[in-house]
Formats: C-alpha cells, sequence, structure tokens
DNA sequence: ACCCAGGGTCATA
DNA sequence: TATGACCATGGG
C-alpha cells in the first residue's frame, strides 16, 4: 500500500508551499516544461530570458523563428538542436490546434493524446503541460519520485511511467488538483534541497531514503 | 576531472 | 520489452 499522503504531509511540512510552475503564462510553462528535459532549472531560466528579451515567447513569434535562430537563444539549456527542433515541432501542432483556448476545451484523456502525438513531448513533458499549464488533475512521474517510492518499498524499482502514475492518482484520488501541484513540486524540491547540502551523499534522498522524511533506511 | 540535471528518440537484439 | 547511444550546457 503505502501512506502516499503522509508523505505529502511531511514534504510539505518541511518546505512549505513551492508556488509551481515558475512561469507568467501558461505557454511559458509549456516551453519550460520541453527545455527542462533532463536540464537543471537554472540554464532553463537563461534560455528563457532569451527568449523573452528576443520577443519569442507567444505562439506566433515562436513559430515563425528558424531553427538555427532559436538554438542560439536556447543554447544555455543544453540540448539546443534538438530542443530547437521540439520548440518547432509543439508550436506548430500548438497554432494548428487553435491555441489555449480551443486546446482548453477537450478532455484530459484527449488533449494528453494529442501532446504526445508531438515528437519530442513524451510522457512526463506531456504531463508537466497537463497539469501546470491546464489545471488538469495528473499525477507527474520523474526520476525522484521513481527512486524515492521504490526505496520506500511503496512500488517496485523497475515500475514503468504509466502504472507508476495510475498509483499515485488511484491513492490521492480523493485529493485535488492543488495537491498534484505541489507535491510533484516538493518531491523535485527534496532532491534539490538534499544535494545542495550534501551533494551526492550516500544519506542523500538519491540513493537511500533521506533522514527529513524520516524514514531511515535499514 | 567527474557526475548529473524538473527526458525523449532511435537503433539494435 | 529492454537496454544503449546520443543529444550538450553549466553547477557542485
Amino acid at each position: 500500500m503505502g501512506d502516499y499522503k503522509g508523505i505529502y504531509n511531511r514534504l510539505f511540512s518541511e518546505y512549505g508551499p513551492q508556488s509551481w510552475w515558475p512561469g507568467d503564462t501558461p505557454f511559458e510553462v509549456m516551453i519550460g516544461a520541453i527545455l527542462t528535459q533532463n536540464t537543471a532549472w537554472l540554464n532553463v531560466e537563461r534560455a528563457i530570458t532569451n527568449l523573452k528579451n528576443a520577443r519569442l515567447l507567444s505562439a506566433q513569434d515562436l513559430r515563425d523563428t528558424t531553427r538555427e535562430e532559436l538554438a542560439v537563444l536556447i543554447k544555455p539549456s543544453g540540448y539546443f538542436n534538438v530542443k530547437a527542433d521540439r520548440l518547432l515541432e509543439f508550436v506548430h501542432w500548438y497554432c494548428q490546434q487553435g491555441q489555449y483556448e480551443s486546446l482548453k476545451k477537450l478532455h484530459t484523456a484527449q488533449l494528453r493524446q494529442g501532446l504526445l502525438s508531438v515528437k519530442g513531448i513524451g510522457p512526463e513533458t506531456a504531463d508537466d503541460i497537463l497539469l501546470y499549464a491546464f489545471n488538469r488533475k495528473v499525477f507527474v512521474i520523474d526520476a525522484y519520485t521513481r527512486r524515492i517510492f521504490s526505496r520506500l518499498g511503496y512500488v517496485d524499482k523497475a515500475i514503468t511511467y504509466e502504472p507508476l502514475r495510475k498509483v499515485f492518482e488511484e491513492n490521492l484520488a480523493d485529493d485535488n488538483t492543488q495537491v498534484f501541484n505541489e507535491y510533484h513540486a516538493l518531491i523535485v524540491r527534496h532532491g534539490k534541497d538534499i544535494c545542495k547540502t550534501q551533494p551526492r551523499c550516500p544519506e542523500c534522498c538519491l540513493e537511500v531514503i533521506c533522514p527529513k522524511l524520516g524514514l531511515a533506511n535499514s
């Protein structure tokens, strides 16, 4: 089973509200979700600042940018050639679908399917967008989630994305979207916080259950 | 110098 | 289905 809400409460009392996702508009959230793939958020912020200065954080303007021009601007976020293509693939789809006003009318399953049809958007990025840009009640799974909760003995360490997402969504069925929002952010925050204090420490949550959770490994 | 970050795709077996 | 290679910058 596992006390999923209990872990949430411990994380929340330890760290407090995380105010995710950082970003001024839903569209900026979506762009950030693509840029942050396997990348530290600090580097994503630099790339987003460049896009803002170039006035490219609207769908229309971004769509008319060349891949080469885009690659230069998002360079700090890494994988810049790959991500330039992914941003363009996404924004083309986004405009074709009628942007936010049209997409927000879709059911969550339909919207998710649409996002996943875009080359460069996988399950985690799609769920980031669903939760943090469209405010849909989906649980975002990442590497921290899988590590922490498999070490807790709640799930198998080899569990794949969809089954793990289902576990969280079933266990948090009675909770609202804000809890889903906060929970994923807290999981990420927990990993960052510990690693900042003790980089690669064997006591770090990435390797064993962090003492901060009050759940010593044994 | 080494590890890895708020992943995803593609080729291979 | 399940690994492995690849993408690439910047912080600790």
